[in-house]
RNA sequence: GGUCUCAUCGUCUAACGGUUAGGACGCCAGGUUCUCAUCCUGGCAAUCCGGGUUCGAUUCCCGGUGAGAUCACCA
């Protein structure tokens, strides 16, 4: 049996967004599940015009973000290099000269107004235009200025698509495609079956939209005695509204700008590959180690996927939980709020080991601990607009802080002395954890809601807890004047 | 319009032709001595329609319908 070979080729022109990354992982879990296979990258930069500079690098970087590591590609070389289409201009062009000189290829020798005008009179007949009902009796010897087409053979296909099954086509769909364009690159539909054969790939994993095309393939690799790989046709990735296809027209986003936003790279392997496919058990978390294990083309959904971003925003959640206190803050350097950077790396993880269980993204890092690094502005709405507070007299609320600035002054700072002198303060103070507890949590805190309280002030500490129920004391004050 | 593909809760999905059609996200309700989150419990919610085959169809077949893709010197 030949050894997998799989490869992700994108065209440098943007981006990467979900859609792709979900072909790319599909194609690298493929490989990675036999002990040689091999991954490759490969640059289709056959069009000059769409270009985008600095795309390659950026594409390159997703990879990277991603986990998906390539074997071999343009950057790294390998034994089929190079991988940048455009570098391997001389191959597309002896295997073009092999099917003119079997009488395969042709010179177009029209404009593109009377190829319009052939398509227009079709369309006014109502039937399907066919480049190759006018094909010419004389076509001119090519002289690498007009673009070449394929002298197709149409007839019938039937083929076995890992994903979809068996799939059938008939000639009325096989065309005279261009294989070479007048710029002399060639065009994917020729680039890609020789790079394919030449770099002996074993699968090729492909988004739906190419499903139409492939009987011209199937017809082209006869035609150049190409032994066709297998092919595994993958379903589209839908839009969050609408049934579209998921495209960056559509304000697809790019994935690094998940991680900007505080995705983990766990969490979006999980759930692209999740969308369209599953073991057939009823787990729902896997990491990339149990991907490659469980993966399989056969369990691939036949129908599109729609992007769910609740589930993404969940999955990440589950992984942030997942991950020790010290991966976690590893992660975590690029969110921490301003104030932190005042503070040592153990407050930070301190900080970070109470709130980790409430983060939904890292970038809710600042949202949940800005107080304790930087004093917080006192709001005494805070207090009015609580159903409970609200029914106690400023008097009554200074008196509580006052007792408890007294209480905790004399309170060992660990959580567990805390609770104890939390507990008897509710004694003393005949009062409720309801208003008691949350008087000082706002008190501290001025934020709409913290760690457990006795948590919470453990790790703001005893001197600015201190000061920040006298600020609270000053502010209720000023608020009743 | 031609061709191809697809069709289970709102969403992602499970179910050798025999299940009270299962799980997850989301949503709702309750619990975990305060908030938020986590966690736990419970609830709502689906086989596109019509035929056929069969003792029995979400599953197989046919026909509709709906959705998507594609018909470029883009990939």
């Amino acid at each position: 049996m030949t050894s997998i070979r799989t490869r992700f080729a994108p065209s440098p022109t943007g981006y990467m967004h979900v859609g792709g990354v979900r072909t790319a992982l599909f194609a690298w879990l493929l490989a990675r599940q036999s002990p040689d296979g091999k991954f490759i990258l490969r640059l289709e930069d056959t069009d000059q015009k769409r270009e985008v500079a600095g795309s390659a690098e950026h594409l390159i970087e997703s990879l990277h973000a991603l986990g998906i590591v390539y074997d071999e590609g343009p950057d790294i070389g390998g034994p089929y290099a190079p991988y940048k289409q455009s570098e391997r201009l001389d191959s597309y062009r002896k295997w073009a000269q092999k099917l003119i000189d079997a009488g395969r290829a042709y010179a177009d020798p029209y404009t593109a107004e009377q190829i319009e005008a052939f398509r227009n009179q079709s369309r006014d007949e109502k039937r399907a235009f066919l480049y190759r009902d006018h094909r010419p009796t004389n076509p001119p010897v090519w002289d690498g200025k007009m673009p070449l087409r394929f002298k197709s053979d149409p007839k019938s296909y039937s083929w076995h698509d890992e994903v979809m099954g068996d799939l059938h086509s008939g000639p009325e769909v096989i065309d005279d495609i261009i294989i070479i364009k007048s710029d002399g690159y060639p065009t994917y539909n020729f680039a890609h079956i020789i790079d394919d054969a030449e770099m002996n790939i074993s699968h090729i994993i492909r988004g739906q939209e190419f499903l139409s095309s492939q009987p011209n393939y199937m017809n082209l690799y006869e035609a150049l005695n190409i032994k066709a790989p297998l092919f595994a046709t993958v379903p589209h990735i839908l839009g969050e509204s609408g049934n579209k296809k998921l495209g960056k027209r559509d304000g697809a986003k790019d994935v690094l700008d998940y991680f900007k936003d505080g995705y983990l790279q766990e969490a979006m392997i999980n759930f692209i590959a999740s969308m369209g496919w599953n073991d057939g058990s009823e787990q729902e978390i896997f990491s990339s180690a149990e991907l490659i294990e469980k993966f399989s083309l056969a369990r691939i959904q036949h129908s599109g996927a729609r992007f769910d971003e609740k589930r993404l925003l969940w999955l990440n959640g589950q992984w942030i939980r997942k991950l020790s206190l010290d991966d976690l803050y590893n992660r975590c350097a690029e969110f921490w709020p301003e104030s932190a950077n005042q503070v040592g790396d153990d407050v930070k993880k301190q900080v970070l080991a109470l709130v980790q269980d409430r983060l939904k993204t890292l970038a809710d890092l600042p949202l949940l601990t800005s107080y304790f690094f930087a004093e917080p502005t006192p709001d005494w709405t805070m207090t009015t607009n609580n159903n409970q507070l609200s029914k106690l007299s400023t008097d009554e609320i200074v008196t509580l802080l006052n007792h408890a600035k007294e209480a905790l002054s004399n309170s060992n700072y660990d959580a567990d002395s805390l609770q104890q002198t939390l507990n008897s303060l509710l004694e003393t103070t005949g009062q409720k954890p309801g208003i008691l507890f949350t008087l000082i949590r706002i008190a501290v805190s001025w934020a709409p809601f913290s760690p457990a309280l006795n948590e919470t002030l453990s790790t703001i500490g005893r001197d600015k807890v201190q000061s920040r129920l006298q600020n609270a004391i000053q502010a209720a004050e000023s608020a009743s004047k």
